[in-house]
DNA sequence: AATACGGGGAG
DNA sequence: CTCCCAGTATT
């Protein structure tokens, strides 16, 4: 790693980002609270997809007292579709934590960043640096690529060094969403355009960044078939509210599962509605959904299950109830199950 | 150090 | 189709 210009490279990027920088909400705020919720809702998830999210988010719940004052129901509903529910769940456990520890106000030292849950060391110190103007790094996925390009920077110590380095200026906000900024729209993956980077003439991996790309580790993806069911009965299909832990936790879905090895989609189906006492019910197939959740790729057969009408109490189990499909939107789903209603939709409408 | 955790878009 | 990404928490 080479020694490099600072004060040159901040100069560059300053000015570049003041120039170039998209128009974005969240760049709008200077609240520390909306600040923290872009941060999160842009935690391995793309501005473009963010975008539809934020400004709903932050009319609900303008506060963190709003926010911590909501059921988490409500909060995963607003953020259905957006991924990494973890993320919702989290910001509302912190919302209430600043509304116990720090009487509601974010806190603005790294520590007690920290200490809230869902906040790690690259979202301190983007709040720090943003929020607060305190001189400090924040290192996300692109920070990394620009600095392994820009100054050699192979490892993390490496990194986070240049990358303080970079900060270390009284406009660090600004310095770290210059790096970020470059990073996503010029600096990007594939294909960089160096032609219009303000710093190429200071890039150690100018033209060259093939063989300064780091190697990246080999992704292992499980097919997996997936089974939605639709159970209709007097206009409302049925929904059910998954465990409370791991994948989708707590989120809505049709009745349906992962196949296990060697298992079928009827036999699979038989026990995920076995309650339901359809008997041998033959389902239709509405038609196929491809889907990617986490290392799965899934494969989703939609299939149409009609309940027999003289059956009376379907289902007692709070956590399985009967809803007007207009109503899903009303409900923290996955998109996977938004996808599947609106094919049955679709479907119902086609049919008409 | 590995793994779990969503989803959409680029090429 | 394959690969990628504005990370964090758990094991």
């Amino acid at each position: 790693m080479a020694e490099a210009n600072y004060p040159l490279l901040r100069r560059r990027l300053f000015s570049w980002f003041r120039r170039h920088q998209r128009d974005l909400p969240w760049r709008h705020s200077a609240d520390p609270y909306a600040i923290w919720i872009s941060e999160t809702m842009l935690q391995q998830t793309q501005v473009k997809t963010v975008l539809p999210y934020y400004g709903r988010f932050i009319d609900t719940f303008p506060t963190v007292a709003a926010l911590a004052g909501a059921p988490l129901q409500k909060v995963l509903r607003l953020w259905s579709g957006l991924g990494y529910y973890r993320r919702a769940e989290n910001l509302h456990k912190a919302a209430r934590q600043i509304m116990r520890q720090h009487g509601g106000v974010m806190p603005r030292a790294y520590d007690q960043l920290r200490a809230l849950p869902g906040i790690g060391d690259y979202t301190a110190g983007a709040l720090l640096s943003i929020a607060f103007g305190e001189s400090y790094p924040a290192v996300d996925g692109n920070v990394r690529r620009v600095l392994g390009r820009l100054l050699g920077a192979k490892s993390n110590a490496e990194i986070h060094a240049c990358a303080a380095k970079v900060a270390k200026t009284n406009q660090s906000g600004n310095l770290n969403q210059a790096l970020m900024e470059l990073g996503a729209t010029l600096c990007t993956p594939r294909e960089p355009r160096c032609v219009d980077c303000p710093v190429a003439s200071l890039c150690l991996g100018r033209d060259d960044c093939g063989r300064i790309e780091p190697a990246k580790a080999s992704t292992k993806y499980r097919a997996v078939t997936w089974p939605q069911a639709i159970v209709v009965y007097n206009r409302q299909i049925l929904l059910r509210r998954r465990q409370s832990r791991g994948l989708l936790a707590k989120l809505w879905e049709l009745p349906g599962a992962e196949l296990a090895a060697s298992a079928t989609i009827a036999g699979t189906m038989a026990k995920e509605l076995r309650q339901l006492q359809l008997g041998r019910a033959k389902p239709a197939r509405l038609g196929e959904l491809r889907h990617s959740i986490t290392d799965r790729r899934i494969l989703a057969p939609v299939l149409l299950y009609r309940w027999p009408v003289k059956r009376s109490a379907p289902v007692a189990d709070p956590n399985w109830r009967w809803i007007a499909p207009a109503q899903l939107q009303r409900y923290a789903t996955s998109s996977l199950t938004a996808k599947a209603v609106k094919l049955f939709l679709d479907y119902e409408k086609s049919s008409v």
